[in-house]
DNA sequence: GCCGTTTTCGGCCCGACTGTTTTCAGTCG
């Protein structure tokens, strides 16, 4: 039973305690206990097994701690079961459509027995549904779409896509009369790998046309919403942009709130209530008195707390490391000194080596590695021994010529099905240090896939460990790993882990850097780059290992050429 | 159902927009 398994049961216990109309506060409690579980690193089961109290986990109590145990055990949970002897189980979907929450989903269920979004079509049709309360004609309109869209309610915007998206916005939000500042918040500002839409924050004088212009975007295909300070859109795209106008002096309370995430938001107003104060999205007030709410600073220290950067606002533990001083320092693009994964035309990428390290050089790096793939990627032109040792000689030769940046030998190789290296040891020495994979055999059971990659890192010629759990990002999922058991290992043998940047992959993900972070293995961001512009992705492998809380000492390409190829020795 | 600088009970974040309503409930973020 995975984490993510468990939070769906806890999700949808959720849902049916809602519509049953349970205290409130308890709904939330299992909806708090899904996320914890959910988002966690490591399975439950593997945490019970080592005998950890998981009333210990932020929002799980004696009670939840002891569902959870009976989900690992059992598979099942009795209460959800008695629960939807009462509501039935398929109300829980319902609660997904746009425009329906608890109250109409019960009263669809009790007065015309709408138990599915099947059922709510056909009701939809009929005229019996006008009949309850709270239902007009908009209502019937909006609840038509909204079980269109309920497919599409799931799909979420990789934040390299969502950039595109927001950049054409932008340009066009600032032809605005009257706009002191706009600013995307909500997830992308926390740089998440994927967004589900965007939200849109201006800071305006009065009479400005900032919402008129809005709405009116080109790309606006449905207008959901439009108030003075609010508006809703969906645009051709799908995406959904929410806009928010507000006045400057709130501008900080407003980038915060629309920032959240909506976890991290309670954690705050929670100290802020403690401290007899109110926070909204228009400021901190003592009183009717405004005390902050200009910048974001300002909010935080009215609460208490030093500044928070936007990629750890998860409630994952950053407000209790604030309030205790202990916020890290994050890494930053700056810090990168050079790109440990990139392709040339000897493999699947584009550009000659000479061109690479002449991209890199204007990157301001100081090294780079070429890490063509190897014998068994057979469909990316992989280097046998001999393609590979012409490699080597040529990157000599370029190395003679070029001032200012280093190419370093290395390579993709790949860790084949019994957990051996594709090229002989002989081979592979003569390189600066490698970069291994799978890229086959995939579908392994997790014993045998982790077995077969902790014995290639028993070859001391493994040095990092490239996307490790090898998914990629609404294509495949990642194959099945103890990736704990990988990362202590990894630190045992003196192997590094990677965080591949390539927007495709971002992996590690976030809550494997935190992962990573906690069990001391340090961690190589490269580019995954085909092409020279790719270099520049490696921005992205920084926004996950911030959200990762990882700074510039956990991560080995942050250091100068001499210290990287000490740290990478085994 | 959780939690504790208001600590084992009594709180639990807060406001905007819509639609259907004649003052507000429901939903959403």
């Amino acid at each position: 039973m995975h984490n993510r398994e468990i939070a769906a049961l806890f999700d949808r216990m959720a849902d049916l305690l809602d519509i049953e109309q349970a205290n409130p506060f308890r709904v939330r409690a299992y909806r708090n206990a899904a996320r914890t579980v959910g988002g966690h690193a490591k399975p439950m089961s593997e945490l019970l097994a080592r005998g950890d109290d998981l009333s210990r986990l932020p929002g799980i109590g004696k009670d939840l701690a002891a569902k959870i145990a009976e989900i690992v055990e059992t598979g099942r949970l009795r209460a959800l079961e008695e629960l939807e002897q009462r509501v039935p189980a398929a109300l829980s979907e319902l609660m997904h459509i746009d425009g329906l929450g608890p109250k109409r989903v019960r009263s669809l269920y009790h007065a015309l027995g709408v138990r599915s979004p099947a059922d709510l079509s056909a009701a939809l049709e009929g005229d019996r549904i006008r009949s309850l309360p709270g239902f007009g004609a908009r209502t019937v309109e909006k609840l038509r779409h909204g079980i269109e869209m309920l497919a599409a309610s799931e799909k979420r915007t990789r934040l390299v896509d969502a950039e595109q998206i927001a950049a054409d916005l932008l340009e066009w939000m600032r032809g605005s009369r009257g706009l002191k500042s706009i600013e995307v918040a909500g997830s992308f500002r926390r740089r998440c790998e994927t967004v589900g839409d965007l939200d849109l924050l201006v800071s305006a004088a009065r009479g400005s046309d900032a919402m008129d212009r809005f709405v009116r975007y080109r790309e606006v295909d449905q207008v959901l919403a439009q108030g003075k300070t609010r508006a809703t859109v969906r645009l051709r795209s799908g995406m959904q942009i929410d806009l928010r106008v507000v006045p400057q002096a709130s501008h900080g309370a407003a980038l915060h709130y629309f920032t959240g995430s909506r976890e991290h938001n309670i954690a705050v107003r929670t100290l802020a209530v403690r401290k007899k104060l109110k926070l909204n999205e228009y400021g901190v007030f003592r009183g009717d008195t405004r005390i902050a709410g200009r910048t974001e600073a300002d909010v935080f220290a009215a609460a208490g707390l030093p500044f928070i950067a936007p990629e750890l606002r998860e409630n994952r533990g950053e407000v209790e490391a604030a309030l205790a001083g202990r916020l890290p320092r994050l890494i930053e693009l700056d810090d990168i000194r050079g790109d440990l994964h990139c392709h040339s035309s000897a493999s699947d990428g584009h550009p000659s080596i000479a061109q690479l390290a002449q991209a890199a050089l204007a990157l301001g790096y100081e090294y780079l590695a070429i890490t063509d793939h190897t014998r068994r990627a057979s469909v990316a032109h992989g280097l046998v021994r001999k393609r590979l040792e012409q490699q080597m000689r040529e990157i000599d030769r370029l190395n003679a010529k070029l001032d200012g940046i280093v190419i370093l030998k290395s390579a993709e190789v790949d860790i084949l099905e019994d957990g051996s290296l594709d090229l002989p040891d002989a081979v592979l020495r003569e390189l600066d240090f490698t970069v291994c994979a799978v890229h086959y055999g995939l579908g392994l059971p997790r014993e045998r896939q982790t077995e077969r990659i902790l014995r290639a890192m028993d070859n001391p010629l493994l040095n990092v460990l490239a996307h490790p759990t090898g998914r990629l990002i609404d294509v495949r999922r990642p194959y099945a790993i103890d990736l704990e058991r990988i990362m202590r290992a990894a630190r045992e043998r003196g192997c590094a882990i990677e965080l591949n940047a390539h927007p495709d992959r971002l992996d590690l993900n976030d809550v494997h850097c935190r992962l990573a972070k906690a069990i001391g293995v340090r961690v190589a961001i490269g580019s995954d780059a085909h092409a020279c512009d790719d270099l520049a992705l490696l921005r992205h492998g920084i926004d996950q290992a911030r959200r990762g809380w990882l700074e510039a000492k956990d991560v080995l390409n942050t250091r100068g050429l001499a210290t990287l190829r000490k740290l990478l020795r085994r």
